[in-house]
DNA sequence: GTTAATCTTGCAACATTGTTGCGTAATTTT
DNA sequence: AAAATTACGCAACAATGTTGCAAGATTAAC
């Protein structure tokens, strides 16, 4: 899939891709260096801005962290795409997760939405 | 007001609540810094939590700027108060604005909801 | 009103997070 | 094979945030 975008496959980007894959969730910075050897930071910083600006994955604020979550397919497909879905991170296990629910419709008179960002908190299915 | 809460009313806690106050939208730590003449960095850090565990203030997360906005009075009446309005970042003027609107409803099957953020961007009245 | 307790400040020092420049290495293109 | 492009890894820096501590200010106690 890495191939389709118009930057290199490298080792390391590989790598990197291959741990979003191999979770559900979404990884906070510190997840991500955990789940390698040994590394450079600036390339990690590079690689993580390169994917999100290809629209492989996306920044979440789950309260104060930051972490990156996989892009569905319908977000790699339009070239600004957005994201219209539910983040939501559970206060006991810490996991953040993307929730594909029904697109949300939230309308501002007066104003012209372009980007919809929702963070939720509490339990999730498997802390309740 | 600030003689309500169990802390003690300095002139640059005053000095900082009143920056607030003289502001319609919400402020980035750099336009707080602006906004002041001389001070120490840390007693900011220290005033922007301490208004923040006592509901005065509340984070919001504007793209990849953090700013602080006024909590409204429905805040402070409860310990742990709840933002379920929507918050908005035009992409001209940066202004980020709390919009008081009806309260959002959204229910995930399965999960349990505490704390719902909505981060809103596009173009503000002023700018359309 | 003086003393004691508490809170706040400001400095140093440190930790984390993120960016830029640049030479080198690797990969594509010609 | 040579040239052009892209990626990497290091240094150096910048921004952001935290902790400890001594001194100053305020409040409470006697």
């Amino acid at each position: 899939m890495i191939e389709n975008y118009n930057f290199r496959t490298t080792p390391f980007r590989e790598k990197i891709l291959t741990l979003f894959q191999s979770k559900e969730y979404a990884l906070s910075l510190e997840e991500i260096e955990n789940g390698l050897d040994q590394f450079d930071r600036i390339t990690l910083y590079r690689t993580l801005k390169l994917f999100q600006d290809q629209g492989i994955i996306h920044l979440v604020n789950s309260g104060n962290i930051k972490k990156y979550a996989m892009c569905k397919e319908e977000c790699t497909s339009e070239k600004h795409h957005h994201h219209h879905h539910v983040h939501f991170t559970c206060d006991k296990c810490q996991l953040t997760e993307c929730i594909e629910s029904k697109p949300l419709d939230i309308k501002l008179e007066g104003y012209q939405i372009k980007e919809l960002e929702v963070n939720v908190s509490g339990f999730c299915k498997n802390c309740l």
